[in-house]
DNA sequence: ACGCTCAGAGTGATCGTTCACATTCTGGAA
DNA sequence: TTCCAGAATGTGAACGATCACTCTGAGCGT
């Protein structure tokens, strides 16, 4: 046996050893044309021999295509999306691309270069941002330019379609509050740079008012349980609230732990809601109630999205995401007023 | 105006635009050698009418670097570990690498297909896996091949050294628990493929018999919250345990959903303790027993060695990861016999 | 025997950058 | 003026694949 060669085999050394031409063996590696028996089985074995991979980099330089997608998520996130990620990672495998995710950290300027740095780099035939990216906007990929789709701005157009899904469960949650006697309302919001965070802001401050019903004010301003803790923490004793609408599940376990340290049982005495369903929501004590969203169908249709503006194709019909208000132990009927 | 060139421009346009050769042009971007300040201004002002940037693809073909790495998360993974993959990709940046982020996901098989092929796409010069690559063991790189680390195998080296802190944190964790009157525990493992899980399962079942105590017996496999909530819902009436050592925070978040849904109050009837120390451990209610792993600096030195292994450089000392126990509401002390 | 078609395979240019080497300035000492 | 060192820049090949052609020879109809 012959010392592994120091490096790995090329085209035309899998060409030289079987002693066809270096088309060939491209024409081969991509099923084109007829081949005699005899051929194939001389290339065959070369690249047998040789262990030979096609060197990816090459190949991109010359079409111009290298089949990768990222997914960048912007900032300090303390949960990645998995299913959201998943299942873009999925459709993009079955379109022929392979998706990768890259975390984007640091100060907002250091950010947005990197950002940039990734959209020039000719890496990725296709950018998916799952937060707001200020300043860009989604484009196609045309010979130069790295296909963009954002998330946030998705949901935006969205919404000129139809009733986005944020808007009608968070109206749900507050009606179905309000039948159960409540009358005053606290919201912990998201970071409001994210779409979905706005619109639930929007959505719950609508609804209180359509309703006739009283918002005791907004707090929190991230997605973490820290936030969700100190919203509840900081809440005045007399206050009257009787519910907390809280933007996502971290916000809402954050809640419920300090109205537990202050002695206010939940629901007896405040009912809290999340959104998103996490896995920990159905398993917490007091079960969170919650909005289910369809993560999964939400990351397929943005990949969707990506895939067709990368290929240069009009975009699919956007499905309208479906999300559902699932009712657990964390909400109940309001307390009788003086309790 | 001009319209806007269909492709990106090239490094012999700017060296035209600018009246340079290419190689000027280069040499001014990698900030090699004197130039003239004539030629500076020239050149930076063609580059800035162009708007170009270099073509990453190109420059790998020429150099086979192309300054990427890759953290692989195998398989299901329900939550990404956060700070680990934040802290590995922080250090990758700093040494002047590009940290992406690939889900392999699917049949086992599938999954050592597709890792092998990133492997060999060439167009990564390391890659991190997170969990345990049956059949493959970590490797530097060398000019056809991509370096491999593998936490997995990481940890088991490290245990040769000292004393995991897995190993040392689970004992203290029953010693104290024994300390509290406990005599009848019950594990709830991780998939056994991880070494981690495996660590902790080994030093569970050696506590259990250097201290003389009894193990009900070992339920679980996976990491997922479910997996805790069936293992205490499954436990026989009679069984005698009366504390749950679980492998990590979910499953022992699922633990105490199932006991608080038997009636059994933690830590009165049954003490339970996690493992990671999760955002959402400490909020729970009850606020959960965990270990802290220091997730960081496991990430940072799992990085360090990837990178050593891209450089050829001999690996630097590892450092002992440092892991707390910490005691908060879900442990107590034992029941009395016969509750 | 000729020409045509088409299966099957080969040739050389090309993608955008860096490498290795060659060349041309420039200013000061002889 | 001449020479020379070093500063400053230029030239052409190479990386490993694909693209757009060209070429060869068998089979067939006339």
């Amino acid at each position: 046996m012959a010392s592994t060669p120091p490096r790995a085999a090329t085209l035309h050394e899998v060409a030289a050893l079987a002693g066809v031409s270096h088309q060939t063996v491209s024409r081969f590696l991509h099923n084109k044309g007829p081949f005699k028996p005899a051929t194939i089985e001389r290339v065959e074995a070369a690249i047998q021999e040789l262990n030979y991979r096609p060197n990816m980099i090459a190949r991109s330089m010359r079409t111009r295509e290298t089949g990768i997608l990222a997914a960048i998520l912007p900032s300090p996130v303390t949960a990645m999306p998995t299913p959201t990620l998943a299942a873009a990672a999925e459709l993009a495998r079955q379109s022929g691309y392979f998706m990768e995710i890259s975390v984007i950290e640091g100060p907002a300027q250091d950010r947005a270069r990197r950002t940039q740095e990734l959209l020039d780099s000719g890496r990725l035939e296709g950018v998916l941002s799952l937060g707001a990216l200020p300043g860009m906007s989604e484009r196609p990929r045309s010979p130069g330019t790295t296909a963009l789709a954002i998330l946030d701005q998705y949901d935006d157009r969205l919404r000129g379609i139809g009733p986005l899904a944020d808007a009608s469960a968070l109206r749900e949650i507050i009606e179905t509050l309000a039948g159960m006697g409540h009358r005053r309302f606290l919201h912990i919001q998201g970071p409001q740079d994210w779409s979905s965070a706005r619109a639930r802001r929007e959505e719950y401050l609508r609804s209180i008012e359509d309703l006739g019903l009283a918002s005791h004010g907004i707090r929190g301003g991230d997605w973490t349980i820290e936030s969700g803790y100190a919203a509840v923490s900081g809440l005045e004793e007399d206050s009257g609230v009787t519910a907390v609408i809280a933007a996502n599940d971290y916000l809402a376990l954050g809640a419920a732990r300090a109205a537990h340290d202050r002695g206010w049982p939940v629901p007896r005495q405040l009912s809290i809601t999340g959104w998103d369903d996490l896995p920990t929501a159905r398993y917490a004590v007091p079960a969170l109630s919650t909005v289910a969203v369809d993560q999964r169908s939400q990351g397929r249709s943005a990949m969707e999205r990506l895939i067709a503006l990368v290929r240069n194709e009009p975009a699919p019909d956007p499905s309208i995401p479906v999300s559902r208000l699932i009712l657990r132990e964390s909400t109940g009927p309001a307390p009788a007023p003086g309790t």
